[in-house]
DNA sequence: CATAGTATGTAGTATATAGTACACATAGAA
DNA sequence: TTCTATGTGTACTATATACTACATACTATG
């Protein structure tokens, strides 16, 4: 059950079909701003076809999924996210090494904690 | 004093080089594997030329310089960072949102009880 | 059954990324 | 002075990324 990119984004876009007949993949294409040719590629994963940040979140928002959940299937981080790192790398890098092998639990309570203005 | 990834490792190789000739531009390509007319358009800041991650590792300990710094002055992160994110996007994406607008020893404070084992 | 809509296959394009190969001018050391 | 090493300019290359355009075949519905 290797969950990719394609395989995630047409299982979903087929599911909100059977109540929206305006989510074929022609339709989604056009909202998108790709060709349907192209989404029919990216869908079946062709090794070649790729979306850019922009367009997997204007899919995201479509599909009513995570963005960065599509950008990390896409092999992706969002630049945003990419940027807060690269400008105080040796802090933010260590940290998620460090953040690795905790379990999730453990990370949302020190998120829950940072928003809630405990540091 | 913008400082870009070429002019930091021009200053750091031409410091080295007054102590250590072996640190000419010449050897120091030799060393970390590419043409040393490739490593002149690098340092002088060329906007079409790149080096890999691992060439910028190897340039990084030929220099005593930490990787994560030079990877972010190229526009890049590692690549062990990006896939600890890819493999829980949700969860570390928002934290690293989070964690954004904390000053640098807060960010540090949480890095070491992480590190004690303290969750 | 016609036809509208649907998915897909093939070919082509533009830009970014990551380099090599080689010639050239100059500065330093023998 | 001769030779060696050095930095740089120019031209070329290959692969990845991110698409479009169009033809074709199928599918569903009025």
């Amino acid at each position: 059950m290797t969950t990719t990119f394609g395989s995630f984004v047409r299982a979903k876009r087929e599911k909100l079909r059977k109540q929206d007949s305006s989510f074929s993949l022609r339709r989604v294409a056009a909202r998108i701003g790709v060709e349907p040719s192209y989404l029919s590629k990216i869908e079946r994963g062709d090794h070649k076809a790729y979306l850019t940040e922009e367009k997997i979140r204007l899919l995201a928002t479509e599909l009513g999924e995570d963005p960065d959940v599509l950008l990390a299937l896409s092999g992706k981080i969002s630049k945003d996210v990419q940027e807060i790192i690269r400008r105080r790398p040796e802090l933010f890098a260590q940290l998620i090494r460090d953040l690795k092998k905790m379990p999730d639990h453990a990370v949302l309570r020190i998120a829950r904690e940072v928003r809630d203005g405990k540091w």
